[in-house]
DNA sequence: ATGGTTGCCCCGCAA
């Protein structure tokens, strides 16, 4: 089974591309970030035509996130447990059915950017990841094969942007949200892209400013974690940059600034 | 050192 995450910085601003990279890369399951619309402005029609059952978790103008499945879903969960007065849209959790594998978890998330950091938007996302951490912890407790994918905003190491100097004071790169980060891979996740090609340079963004698409002046921030019973099932992951230049696919919308990352497992 | 882009939706904010 195939499972993918796209930030799609507002899906229908961009609805033609997005369609175009579905009906090429077929994915089973895929969670969205930035979706940027209430639940009712979510071109639902279209993604049950191909086949999708939509799980929503939607807000206006700003964030929203969603989970598109193939396959039957149960216990949907939206925003992060025990980060109820939470008001933005971030989070997505559904256990999937595949008819021909075992059931996974997947979780959909979109952290927080932190920018400017220090300052009240840093400590909402050094929170949200503690947040994320415990739930990563008690998931680890069932044993079970889970995913939690999306949009980190989270740039690992060093080698994950072109230029990490020009990043050193940002909110993505900071020590801290790195070790943040860390803390939530040590407790036994596997950075699967990571995993897969442990030497390689690729990204998943690029600004939309100073040319750094055509520059490949980019940042590895969204990530598929998998737990150890997932690991064990991985058979395959990349990155779809394609869809990032302006010559793919429909050229009735712009490309969202992050591309698609994927994994199979078996 | 600055400015450069995009979406939402009403104009500045978030990225």
């Amino acid at each position: 089974m195939k499972i993918a995450s796209w930030n799609v910085n507002s899906i229908n601003a961009r609805l033609p591309r997005i369609l175009e990279w579905f009906d090429a890369a077929t994915p089973d399951v895929c969670v969205l970030q930035e979706i940027k619309c209430l639940d009712e402005k979510f071109p639902v029609g279209a993604f049950e035509d191909r086949g999708y059952n939509c799980e929503l978790h939607g807000q206006k103008t700003y964030n929203g996130v969603a989970l598109l499945s193939k396959f039957p879903v149960e216990d949907v969960i939206r925003g992060l447990p025990g980060n109820d007065d939470d008001d933005q849209s971030r989070y997505i959790e559904a256990m999937v059915f595949p008819d021909d594998a075992e059931p996974v978890r997947v979780g959909g998330l979109y952290l927080p950017n932190g920018n400017p950091a220090p300052g009240p938007k840093y400590d909402y996302k050094l929170g949200w990841m503690a947040h994320l951490k415990a739930r990563a912890e008690a998931l680890l407790k069932t044993e079970e094969a889970f995913i939690l994918t999306g949009d980190y905003n989270v740039i690992p190491q060093a080698e994950d942007v072109h230029n990490p100097a020009a990043w050193a004071d940002d909110a993505l790169f900071l020590p801290a949200t790195r070790a943040a980060f860390r803390e939530i891979e040590n407790l036994g996740l596997t950075d699967a892209l990571r995993h897969l090609y442990p030497y390689d340079v690729f990204y998943t963004f690029w600004d939309y400013q100073r040319g750094a698409w055509q520059k490949d002046h980019g940042i590895r921030i969204d990530h598929v974690m998998l737990s150890p019973q997932a690991a064990d099932r991985l058979t395959s992951g990349g990155v779809d940059r394609t869809t990032r230049d302006p010559g793919f696919g429909s050229q009735e919308a712009k490309p969202s600034d992050h591309v698609p990352v994927w994994i199979t497992l078996d």
